[in-house]
This record gives C-alpha cells, sequence and structure tokens, in this order.
DNA sequence: GTCTATAGGCAGATAGAC
DNA sequence: GTCTATCTGCCTATAGAC
C-alpha cells in the first residue's frame, strides 16, 4: 500500500501533546488508547514511538509541564508585586489563581485526576512543584498573621482551603454563563477576604 | 477441570459492589477489569453478569447509591433541627458535610472523578441528585440573606465556592494526622462563617 | 520521520455444563 | 449461581521498509 502521508514535521510533537491533553482530560487517561491520538494528530500509532518512549512518558510530560508553568507564571507575577502589602498580594494571588486556571482546564483536570496513574518516582516529583506553589499563598497567610493582618487559626489548612475553594471555579464555571471571570474572581475575593479574617 | 468453589452466595452482590468502589477509585474505572474484580471477590469473571448487566450499570449503581445516600443522610440531620437558627444550620451542614464524606472517600472520588463515562442520561441523574444535595446548602444562605444574618453578594457562587472548600479536607486529611476531624471542622466552620459575614 | 504489519496479551461479554 | 471455554476486538510497543 502506499505512504499516506510523507515525512517531515517540527510540529508533530506539540501536537501530540495538545492532542494528548485534550483527550486526556475528557476521557481520562487510561482511557484513551495510542490509536486514537495518532488518529487525531493525523500518524499512524507507531509514529508517536518517535517523540515518546512510552504512554505513561507523555502524561508526566504534560504534567509536569503544567506545574512549571503556574509556578513560572506566580513568580513572575509576585515580581511584579514587590512593595504591595500583604492584603494586595494575597488579591492578586486569589486573581491570579482562578485566572490562569481557567485558561488550562485540561491541563489542571489532569494534574489533580491523572496522579494515581504516576510511578512513586514521578508522583513525588509532581506533588513537590505543587507545594511549591501552594507554598506561594501560604506565605502570605503567614506573613498576614505576623502582621496582624489576618485573623487566622492555622495557615497550613486555610492554605489549603483557600486553594480548595479557588479550585471549584473550574469545575463550575463556562464563559458565556450569568458573570463575568472578572465578577467571579471579586465575589472570591470578598470571600477570601472574609474567611482570613482581614 | 473440577469447578473450584461451590454456589450460593447471598452476599456476593454486596461484595462485588465494596470491591468495585475501591478498585475504580484506587485506579479509575477504565483501568479496572472485570477479572480485576472478579478475582478479589473470588469467582470467576463470567459470573459478575449474574448480578450486573455489564460495567457502566456498576459504575452507575455506585454513583447513584452514594448520592441518595448523601441526601438522605442530610435530610435525616436536618429534621432534627427544624428550630435551629440559620446560623446553626449553617455550622451543622459544615460539620455534616466534612463528615460524612471523610467517612466514605472512595465514593466520594468516584462520584465526582468518574462522571465522564456515564452516559447522557445517566450524567443527568446523576447531577439532579447533586443539585438537590446542594439546594440544601443554598436554602440555608438564602434564608440567611433574607434575614439579613448573612452578608452574600450571590448566595448560587457562594453555594459552590463553601462546597468546594470543604471537599478540599478530602484531598488531604488523612486520620492520625496533626489535627482531628473535629478540630478540622472547627477551624473550617470559623473560615465558613466569616465568608458568609456572619 | 512515517509507514505497514505484527507480536503478545488483555479487554468485555456470552454459551453451555453442572 | 458458578464454572470453564471462547468469541471478537482492541491494546502497547516493536520491526523493518522506504
Amino acid at each position: 500500500m502506499a505512504r499516506t502521508q510523507g515525512s517531515h514535521s517540527d510540529i508533530t510533537g506539540p501536537k501530540i501533546r495538545a492532542v494528548a491533553l485534550r483527550l486526556f482530560a475528557q476521557h481520562g487517561y487510561a482511557a484513551v488508547s495510542m490509536r486514537q491520538i495518532a488518529k487525531e494528530v493525523g500518524v499512524q500509532a507507531g509514529a508517536l514511538y518517535n517523540y515518546i518512549p512510552d504512554k505513561q512518558s507523555l502524561l508526566v510530560t504534560l504534567m509536569e509541564t503544567h506545574m512549571t508553568d503556574v509556578l513560572a507564571a506566580w513568580t513572575a507575577r509576585l515580581e511584579t508585586l514587590d512593595d504591595a502589602d500583604v492584603l494586595h498580594r494575597l488579591e492578586a494571588f486569589t486573581r491570579f489563581h482562578i485566572r490562569f486556571h481557567m485558561e488550562r482546564p485540561d491541563a489542571v483536570f489532569i494534574a489533580y485526576m491523572e496522579l494515581r496513574n504516576l510511578t512513586p518516582a514521578h508522583f513525588t516529583h509532581i506533588e513537590a512543584l505543587r507545594s511549591r506553589y501552594e507554598n506561594g499563598l501560604r506565605d502570605i497567610l503567614e506573613e498576614g498573621v505576623s502582621a496582624k493582618a489576618f485573623q487566622i487559626t492555622d495557615p497550613k489548612i486555610t492554605t489549603l482551603a483557600v486553594i480548595g475553594m479557588l479550585n471549584g471555579v473550574m469545575t463550575w464555571y463556562r464563559s458565556g454563563g450569568r458573570l463575568s471571570l472578572e465578577e467571579v474572581e471579586t465575589i472570591y475575593w470578598d470571600m477570601v477576604r472574609k474567611a482570613v479574617g482581614a
């Protein structure tokens, strides 16, 4: 049979990751076959193995990329706020978290839901990245407690509670609904501010 | 070959559901085979089909059972509080939600994570049950607003934010840690109370 | 770098014996 | 009600041609 497509393709690698991100989020890692990914990329299944050693590595790459992206983006945002007081930094984190995560719902979903499909070593690695990000919020809360700007009994738990609350947005918000994302941010910021006693 | 086990077993049905609940939560619906379930139940794969028409029905049954259990338990709890004021009802919901869900982490995880594996009809059914439960919280919040006991700009969103915050407990709390569940409940109740402006 | 073809194995579900 | 055996089909990953 004649080959159906020629070689050449510097974009096949990124395309594989983009397709996998969408399919893994939609159906779950275990439910997606390499053949499905290949079909949507537009190559045969065997060709995928020129870009990835195996299916699991593809998943790890997607999760790692997402976590380092979040970290880098928040670090960059924080640098623009060096002189801001602790309340403004908390507001910045709240709005940043909602907006950044709403822009990549597939990556967010995968980074949380597919942790159980990682080997222990990969799991530890990904969770370390997540901790570094969450510590960004914890640092703000602890500074607010020291400065007596916040009334918090347990900054570690408050960190987890706030992150949990903000993550909830991803489960229900759809653009084109009753509220703009800006309005949702403001409502959540109001709740976060009150919850920390500021 | 001789059969390895005799017939009779009124407990095989419940056992199948218990095993499936654990395995689906641990590895994900798509990653668990009927043979795996059968092995842990102690029967051959074919025998499972005396109890369930197919794999998907098993998943639906688990999710439906969980949702009706939550609804029934909260309804029962609410009936013991008929004369309580709105602040006490909100506290009761907060503590109930954390405690009830922490007692069945597997069912909670499945009921949230495996929604994408449902047919549209099943999805609608399960989501309707979830809405009925969440409306229990929304009713409290709206009553609190009417009574001017809470300062909330948007009860619908506050409902989702509070549920999201409380659900976060399931992702990190492990018994035997630094805090008892009672203490965690109290910390979260403190945040919920402040967040609604009570 | 992509193709075709295939190895080797496991999947969900069913049939018929007991 | 459970067994064994099996149908049919898809899975991941690799080999070798071009």
